[in-house]
RNA sequence: GGGGAAGUGUCGGAAUUGGCAGACGAGCAUGACUUAGGAUCAUGUGCCGCAAGGCGUGGGGGUUCAAAUCCCCCCUUCCCCA
């Protein structure tokens, strides 16, 4: 009896014999082509649990099975080691953030070299050591050098509790990504990236195989949108400014723009304050401030906002516009102020009925339906008849009103005469939607006013509140009309349009409003076409400890000096105190703080923020290739050699954070001639997330799972295989170990089956050449799935390949060399995914060292290919039968021969053919034959 | 509200992209074996039906000789953005 297979033996014996003799050492001097595939190197917050490993296991497994294809493959790993969880575990514990970093990835590296991968350990990379984050320091000042930082005071996230300052995309729901406490708005002094510079550029996603849901998110979150600026003209005694700029993407209604909104911070709003609101407008001030920005935007609450008592005038149509401010207007988006069109825009909409700002409709709808109410005792008798005889759609009140429905100009004007003749003097009605007319009757006759302006509004409704006393306590034409549920779907709309009431523009078609409005604003020099981003500048500034110092220095003669190269790294005092008070504990270290100017010697002092950690990520790839280089950032030579990435695998939470840093990164290396490449990998892909409990594993939820106890119990290589056979990698899902020990039983089979002796006893060549085609078509296969990361069905073509094998050896059928061959194969075949099993398995069938060092085996197209066919025999659509034939013949035999073919081949189907008359036979060879019957 | 992904047995999932639905594994059931194990091996396992057969891929409609796959409407879940 062979021995058992005990995983825990095996796989010390040969982590520690790889280890030795260097076998996943990687060198640049290599005859074989390169690969680089790159996995997201982990954050130090602790264990690595399963989480981690469904990550770094299959790309592993990737990285093995290119490597025994003939690639030199660079698979590296490091740590992101700078970040709020080690200061934070520092004020909590006493601990410092360096000794609680190093604990921890002391901790994951074992865990890692448990997983026996391919890491090369002499590349490791820990971000927060001094010879790698003197360069992240390096490559601040090229930034600066480039002009591409630069520092600027800015209202910032300021979460209370982390007491620092968070990039938009830390921010999740109004709440810090961290400790989900509510961010508050603070105006800071931060340095800041010109990753805007670069915008379209990453809009673009040129050359690159990445996955489309993931350049969707960064085009969306770039959110290029193409506008005008209108420029609308301010004449206010005490202030300089002579307009307010507006962005927007609807320049075709600016007719009706019937408010101005600016943002509750817009630097103008004090000066634009009139005495008498001052103390209500600065109360609203202090309010939006103190609220999230989710607060603000958010759809559910309504939109409120101050009249500062301003006005600025329309300069489309002279039209005095009052000025107001309301917290869904954000200064950091475009100008920070917004044109309000209420009739065409859903919020405006709603925030002019509440203040009772007036509504004027300047695009016509494009249905061409327009409804008026005849309101009962306002109409001669009669009407109704009329309308009949007119095909015109009108509902009958109880009490003799109508409501009618017009289709189109036709059906509209005939109306108007209608009505004209039918009104009873002292009344009116009104036509909205597709056209906008007021009919008023009086003794002196019909009078028919448009509503189209501000001024007719006003005219409007005062005519109206004389004649009717219920709408005296309306403010606006359109308040009144939104009282009458039957207007509702008429009295706003965002469709493009022909334009109406717009004075020289009116009457130009919807399809080609945008351009003939901008260009006629250029004319008249108070308006242009232009870009708008959503993308802001990328914050950097942290007021935090555990990150790169900013390696900047003040000095008050000569301004703001980056420091000198041979002077970096800007090191970390070792001796901070770590106060939780909002500034860096960098500021009360004199020691630190106080320094000369690299320029004139004088007294000067340092900058004490410290990096955000994307800035170490944005370029950790590069130093993988020369991680020991003293010279540079990295070796220019190894750099080219390795760069750019051919795979980059990791979490989809990255899509517009980590992944848009880093490509903005490489652009700007790019034009500072630093790298010669536009993008810094090939190829993307992002695998799916192990939750457990429906969350995200994560510490401080408790719901952490260690890949440990799994390992110690089952070993590597089954838990390797397990997390490959779950389900499709990018899926992801929740974490049910549950089929495991299928996982485990299956490499005890794998590994009786090798170890066994075989004894061969009848030889078929039928069943060689079938063991033959089946070694063959798993290669294929195998092979395929692992370049399309389809682990889990690779896996489940080894469990095929080993059972159809297991019943191979229960016949006995071939000689003992056909044996031998199909074993070799199938260790070679497992031998990225159970790494220590198939070694183990080589050396005990009297293979060489190493398995991991042999040539990935190839498949032959001939051998692979089927000699007979099951070929499905459908009546009408309905499987009734399969048949085998070879083939050759399904491929050779026509149309004409097939009902007697069938028939002979089978009695069910000659049966189901008796006495039918076939209509029509579909044959796609040799996949499936459809006999359609009467 | 907008954008994206998904929905298949008891469960995880498969289906070469329009051609045998349910591969592989788990679970369950029955049996065999035994140095009684976290075994191992064999057989069965979508639903209804004694059967012939019928029904089945979230629901409804459509295209097609043929739909899990394509089109339209609706429902549910997850992710991203407002």
């Amino acid at each position: 009896m062979a021995a058992k297979y005990i995983p825990n033996e095996i796989e010390k014996k040969w982590q520690e014999k790889w280890a030795e003799t260097g076998l996943y050492r990687v060198s640049e001097d290599s005859p074989r082509p390169k690969y680089y595939a790159l996995t997201m190197f982990p954050y130090t917050s602790g264990d690595l649990h399963i989480g981690h490993w469904y990550v770094m296991a299959p790309s592993d497994v990737q990285a093995r099975f290119k490597r025994m294809q003939g690639y030199n493959v660079l698979h590296p790993m490091g740590f992101d080691a700078f970040g709020l969880n080690a200061e934070n575990a520092a004020i909590r514990q006493g601990i410092h953030p360096y000794t609680w970093t190093m604990q921890n990835i002391e901790n994951m590296r074992r865990q890692l070299k448990s997983m026996g991968a391919v890491y090369d350990w002499d590349r490791e990379v820990i971000t927060c050591q001094p010879d790698y984050y003197k360069w992240t320091q390096w490559f601040f000042v090229k930034l600066y050098e480039h002009d591409l930082a630069y520092r600027a005071k800015a209202p910032v996230n300021w979460c209370p509790s982390c007491q620092t300052v968070l990039a938009n995309e830390q921010v999740i729901d109004g709440l810090c990504e961290r400790c989900d406490t509510a961010v508050i708005h603070r105006d800071l002094e931060q340095w800041f990236f010109r990753i805007t510079k670069y915008a379209d550029e990453l809009k673009e996603h040129v050359g690159i195989d990445w996955p489309e849901r993931i350049k969707i998110m960064q085009r969306n979150w770039i959110g290029r949108s193409t506008g005008t600026e209108i420029s609308f003209a301010l004449d206010h005694p005490v202030v300089d400014e002579k307009e307010i700029r507006v962005f927007t993407t609807r320049p075709d209604t600016t007719s009706g723009v019937t408010f101005m909104v600016l943002a509750p911070e817009h630097p103008l709003v004090p000066k634009l304050t009139v005495p008498e609101r001052k103390a209500e407008v600065e109360a609203y001030v202090e309010r939006s401030r103190r609220q999230t920005e989710i607060e603000r935007l958010s759809t559910e609450k309504e939109k409120d906002g101050v009249f500062l008592g301003s006005y600025v005038i329309n300069r489309l149509n002279g039209e005095k516009v009052p000025i107001w401010i309301a917290d869904y207007v954000l200064l950091r988006y475009g100008t920070g102020a917004v044109m309000a069109v209420p009739a065409h825009d859903e919020r405006d909409f709603a925030f002019a009925l509440k203040y009772g700002l007036p509504v004027i409709h300047v695009i016509d709808r494009t249905d061409g339906i327009a409804k008026s109410f005849a309101m009962a005792g306002t109409m001669r008798p009669g009407l109704k008849q009329s309308l009949e005889a007119a095909n015109i759609t009108f509902i009958e009140t109880s009490n003799g009103g109508l409501y009618v429905t017009l289709h189109g100009d036709d059906q509209i004007d005939r109306y108007i005469e209608m009505v004209k003749s039918s009104l009873l003097p002292g009344s009116w009605v009104e036509i909205v939607g597709s056209r906008w007319l007021f009919i008023f009757a009086s003794e002196e006759g019909v009078t028919v006013l448009p509503f189209d302006s501000i001024d007719a509004d006003r005219l409007i409704l005062a005519k109206c509140k004389e004649l009717e006393p219920n709408v005296r306590n309306r403010r606006t034409v359109m308040e009144m009309l939104w009282g009458l549920e039957f207007y509702h779907d008429m009295l706003f709309h965002t469709e493009y349009g022909t334009m109406i009431h717009s004075g020289p523009l009116t009457g130009t078609p919807g399809d080609q409003t945008i351009n003939t409005v901008t260009e006629w604003m250029e004319q008249q020099g108070f308006g242009h076409a232009t870009v708008s981003y959503r993308l802001r500048d990328w914050l950097i500034s942290r007021q935090r400890y555990w990150g790169a110092p900013i390696p900047m220095v003040y000095c008050d003669k000569c301004g703001i000096v980056p420091v000198p190269e041979e002077d970096l790294p800007v090191l970390l005092p070792e001796d901070a105190e770590f106060r939780p008070t909002g500034e860096s504990p960098l500021a009360y270290n004199e020691q630190f703080v106080n320094t000369t100017c690299p320029q004139c010697s004088g007294p000067a002092k340092r900058e004490t923020d410290t990096m955000d950690t994307f800035m170490c990520s944005s370029w950790y790839f590069l130093r993988y290739c020369s991680p020991h280089y003293e010279k540079a950032a990295f070796d220019p030579e190894k750099m080219k050699y390795w760069m750019p990435v051919d795979l980059y695998t990791g979490g989809a939470e990255h899509a517009v954070m980590h992944l848009l840093y880093v490509r903005f990164f490489i652009k700007a290396l790019r034009d500072m001639g630093i790298v010669h490449f536009d993008e810094p990998c090939n190829r993307l892909y992002n695998q799916g997330h192990i939750i457990a409990e429906q969350r995200k594993m994560s510490k401080s939820r408790g719901n952490v799972i260690t890949p440990d106890e799994y390992v110690i119990d089952l070993g590597v290589d089954t838990v390797r295989v397990y997390f490959m056979f779950l389900g499709p990698w990018e899926q992801g899902g929740e974490w049910d170990d549950s089929g495991i020990s299928g996982v485990r039983r299956w490499l005890n089979r794998v590994w009786n089956l090798v170890i066994e002796e075989y004894t061969p006893r009848v030889e078929s060549d039928g069943v060689r050449t079938e063991l033959q085609r089946t070694t063959h078509q798993t290669i294929r296969k195998v092979t395929g799935d692992i370049e399309r990361l389809r682990f889990n069905t690779m896996i489940a073509a080894l469990m095929e390949f080993t059972n159809y094998l297991t019943k191979i050896r229960e016949s006995s059928s071939v000689s003992q060399a056909d044996w031998n061959e199909a074993i070799e194969k199938l260790m070679l075949l497992l031998a990225p995914s159970t790494p220590h099993v198939a070694e183990e398995l080589w050396e005990q069938t009297g293979h060489y060292y190493s398995i991991h060092s042999q040539d990935w085996p190839q498949w032959d197209e001939e051998l692979a290919k089927e000699e007979e066919v099951t070929l499905p025999i459908q009546i009408s659509g309905k499987m009734r039968d399969k048949i085998t034939i070879p083939a050759v013949l399904a491929s050779t035999i026509t149309k004409a021969e097939l009902p007697q073919f069938a028939r002979e081949r089978s009695t069910r189907i000659a049966e189901y053919l008796e006495g039918k008359k076939i209509k029509d036979i579909i044959y796609v060879p040799g996949k499936i034959l459809n006999f359609v019957v009467e």
